[in-house]
DNA sequence: ACAAATAGTGTGTGCGCACAAACACCATAA
DNA sequence: TTATGGTGTTTGTGCGCACACACTATTTGT
C-alpha cells in the first residue's frame, strides 16, 4: 500500500523495454510482437496503472472542434437552459483545447434540422452533440457520422437503434412510474386521472409514449387499477378554444377527476386553465422548471414537478465528449440523470446553480 | 474571438519581461518592483488569462497531507456513505499529489474525538475534512487550525461561528419546510403530525433544532396551523419497550394523528413499530437512504424519504479541498447540496452510483 | 546477391507550468 | 577599493505523456 503513483515509465523498467513500447500497446498503434504486448498488458494490470490525465490533456495541444445542434432556444427556457449547460462546460474545458460551435433548429420544422444535420456532416467536426427530436429523419445521420468515425453524444431524447458514444438524460419509462407513484401519495382515496399529452406529435416522439407506459404500468403493476380510472387526451394549444373545451367536457365526463399527468413541460397550460375555472380539487404533476411552471408551482395549482435537468444534459453531455476525445477516458454508454422530485420548498437547489 | 489560449508566455512576450516574472507576480513570491506588477497584472486582465490547470498540477510534483475525521463508520451505513464518497474523489484525484488519511472517532464518546483531532493537529496536515459531530469540543480546534493555518472543510453538521473554508451539507431549516410540505401534500385533510427526534441530544444537535423549526414555520407560514396539529416527541431506542408506549400514548390521546416526521435517519425504528401494530393510516417522512429505510420505503409504510446524500458530502468536502490545495481555486464558503424527495421510483438513481 | 521494404523497438522533444538557481544591478559599509 | 547584502530579473529543469523520428534486425523482391 506504498500508493506511489504508477507512470508509463515504471511499467517500461519493470517489462524490461521502452517507454515508446509501452506507449505503442497502450494506444494500439500497431507493430508489436505478441509477446512483449502480453507482457507489457500484464503489467499495466498488476501494477494498477491509471494514466495521468493532466500530462496527456498537456501533451497534446490538438484543437478539438466539437458542434452542438439544439433546439432553437430563443423563447424557450428549456433548450435556452440545455444551451447553458454545454455552456458551462465549455468553460470548465476551454483550456483543453475544445471548440464549440452551436448550431440551432426549428423544433416544429423538420427541414431546418435536416439542413443544419448536413452542415455540420460537411464541416466533418470531431464530435457531434445533439438532441435527436426527429426520430426518422435523425437515422440517415448516425449512419454517415458512423462511417465517417465521427463520434456522436445524444441527449434528452433516446434512440436505442444506433449506438452513440453515449446517451445522456432520463428514462423516461421510469418518470412515468414516478408520476404515478406521485399521484397515488397524493390522492389518497379512489379518483380519476387524466394523461395530457400537449403540443406534440405523438406519433414520432417516443419519450412521451415511454412517460405514458411507465404512468399506466405503475397502477397495473401496484395493483390499483380499480382504484384508479386513467384517462387520456391528446391536446394542441394553437387552438385555444377547443383545448379549453376539450377539457371541460373530461371534466364533465369524469366528476370524479383528481389528477392531470402533463408529459411535457406545458403543464402550466393545464394550470392556466385550472386557476381560470378556479378549480382546485384536481391536482396537477408535469415537467421541467421554466419559469410558468414554477409560478404555478409556488401557487399550489402544480403539486410536483420533475425536473428533467435540460442544463445537466447539455453539460455532461459536452463532459462526456472530452472526456472521450481529450482524456481517453472510457464513457458509459448510457447515463441517466436522476429524477428529481421537485416542489417550492427545494426548487432553489435546481435553478440556477451558476 | 480569436480564441487562442494565453500562457504565461504570451503575457511576459507582452510586457517584455520573462516568465519567471510573471509567475511571480501571479504567486506573490515577492521581491518584484511595482510598476512591474502592476503592468502584468493589467496585462492579465486584458489578455483575459486563465491558468492551465493541468499543467500546474502536473508543474508541482508536491504531494498534499490531507485528513478527513469521520465518525466511525462500521455497521453505520450513513458514515460509511460518507466514507465511500470521499474514496471516490480519493481516486479521480490521486494523480495530483494527494494522499488522504482518515481518522474515526466515536459519535458517541466525545473523547475518542478529542483524541483524534488532536493526533490530527499535531500531524500537521495540509488540510482537514470532518464532520463537527460535538459542537462545544469542536471549537478550539478550530481556533487551533486558524492560527497554524491549515484550512479545514466542515459537513454534514454546519458551524457558523468559526468561518471555515467550507460547509459542504444540507440546509437543515429549508429540509423542514420541505417535510412539512409534502405532508401537506400527501394529508390534505385536517390531522395530528409528530415531529419526533430519535436517539439524539437535542441540546447538542443544532441541525435537528432547525429541521424542527422549519417544519414549523411551514406550517405557521402557509396559514396551515390551525388546520395541522403538531407534536412532539424525544425517543431512545435504548429502552424499547418505553419507546413503544410513548408512541402508544400519542397515538391513544391523538386519534387524528396522520403523520410521523423523523428528524434523524432512525425512520425505521418507528416504522417497525407501525408496520407491528397494523397501523396503514400513519404516513412516515424522514432523512437519509439507509437500507433498513430503503426496505420500508419499498414496502409503503414510510412515503417519502429526504436524501441527505452522506456520499456526495464526502466526495465534495475532498474535491473542494483539493481545488483549494492543488487548483488553487475559489471555493464558496458554503455548498448546500440538493434537497432530493425520495420514493420508490426514484431512489435508484441516489444510492451507490459507483 | 543486394537493395528495399517491413516489423519491432528505442530516443528525443515539447506541451504550460512551478520552482530553484543563477545572474545583474545598485547601494551601503569596511 | 572590495566585500556585503538586498532587490529585481532571467534561465534552466522536470513533471507524465503523446508523438515524430531514428534505429536495428529481419524478410521480401528482383
Amino acid at each position: 500500500m506504498s500508493s506511489k503513483i504508477v507512470r508509463i515509465k515504471d511499467i517500461a523498467e519493470k517489462a524490461g523495454v521502452s517507454t515508446g513500447t509501452v506507449d505503442r500497446v497502450l494506444h494500439d498503434r500497431g507493430r508489436i510482437s505478441q509477446d512483449v504486448k502480453e507482457k507489457v498488458l500484464r503489467i499495466i494490470k498488476e501494477m494498477n496503472y491509471e494514466p495521468n490525465y493532466s500530462a496527456r490533456a498537456l501533451g497534446s495541444n490538438k484543437i478539438y472542434h466539437i458542434v452542438a445542434l439544439v433546439p432553437n432556444h430563443t423563447n424557450d427556457s428549456y433548450w435556452y437552459e440545455a444551451v447553458m449547460g454545454i455552456e458551462k462546460a465549455e468553460r470548465e474545458l476551454k483550456q483543453y483545447g475544445i471548440n464549440v460551435s452551436r448550431y440551432k433548429f426549428d423544433p416544429h420544422n423538420v427541414a431546418t434540422f435536416i439542413e443544419k444535420a448536413q452542415e455540420i456532416t460537411d464541416s466533418a467536426p470531431d464530435g457531434i452533440i445533439l438532441a435527436p427530436l426527429f426520430y426518422k429523419e435523425t437515422l440517415p445521420f448516425f449512419d454517415k457520422w458512423s462511417t465517417m468515425k465521427i463520434p456522436f453524444i445524444i441527449f434528452n431524447t433516446q434512440i436505442s437503434e444506433y449506438s452513440p458514444l453515449s446517451y445522456i438524460g432520463q428514462d423516461s419509462y421510469q418518470s412515468g412510474l414516478l408520476a404515478g407513484r406521485l399521484f397515488s401519495q397524493i390522492n389518497p382515496d379512489p379518483c380519476s386521472i387524466l394523461i395530457a399529452h400537449i403540443d406534440e406529435d405523438i406519433g414520432n416522439a417516443t419519450h412521451l409514449i415511454k412517460k405514458e407506459q411507465g404512468f399506466r404500468n405503475y397502477f397495473s403493476h401496484n395493483n390499483l387499477a380499480d382504484k384508479y380510472t386513467l384517462h387520456r387526451i391528446e391536446l394542441q394549444r394553437k387552438n385555444y378554444s377547443l383545448f379549453q373545451k376539450q377539457i371541460d367536457s373530461v371534466i364533465e365526463n369524469n366528476p370524479d377527476l383528481q389528477g392531470i399527468y402533463v408529459t411535457t413541460s406545458k403543464g402550466y397550460a393545464i394550470a392556466t386553465y385550472l386557476e381560470q375555472r378556479h378549480i382546485k380539487s384536481i391536482n396537477l404533476i408535469c415537467y421541467d422548471l421554466v419559469p410558468k411552471n414554477i409560478h404555478f408551482l409556488n401557487k399550489g395549482i402544480i403539486s410536483f414537478l420533475i425536473n428533467q435537468n435540460p442544463r445537466g444534459q447539455g453539460y455532461w453531455s459536452l463532459h462526456h465528449m472530452v472526456d472521450y476525445l481529450v482524456f481517453k477516458k472510457k464513457v458509459s454508454l448510457i447515463k441517466y440523470l436522476p429524477l428529481d422530485v421537485i416542489v417550492k420548498e427545494n426548487i432553489n437547489y435546481f435553478i440556477h446553480e451558476d
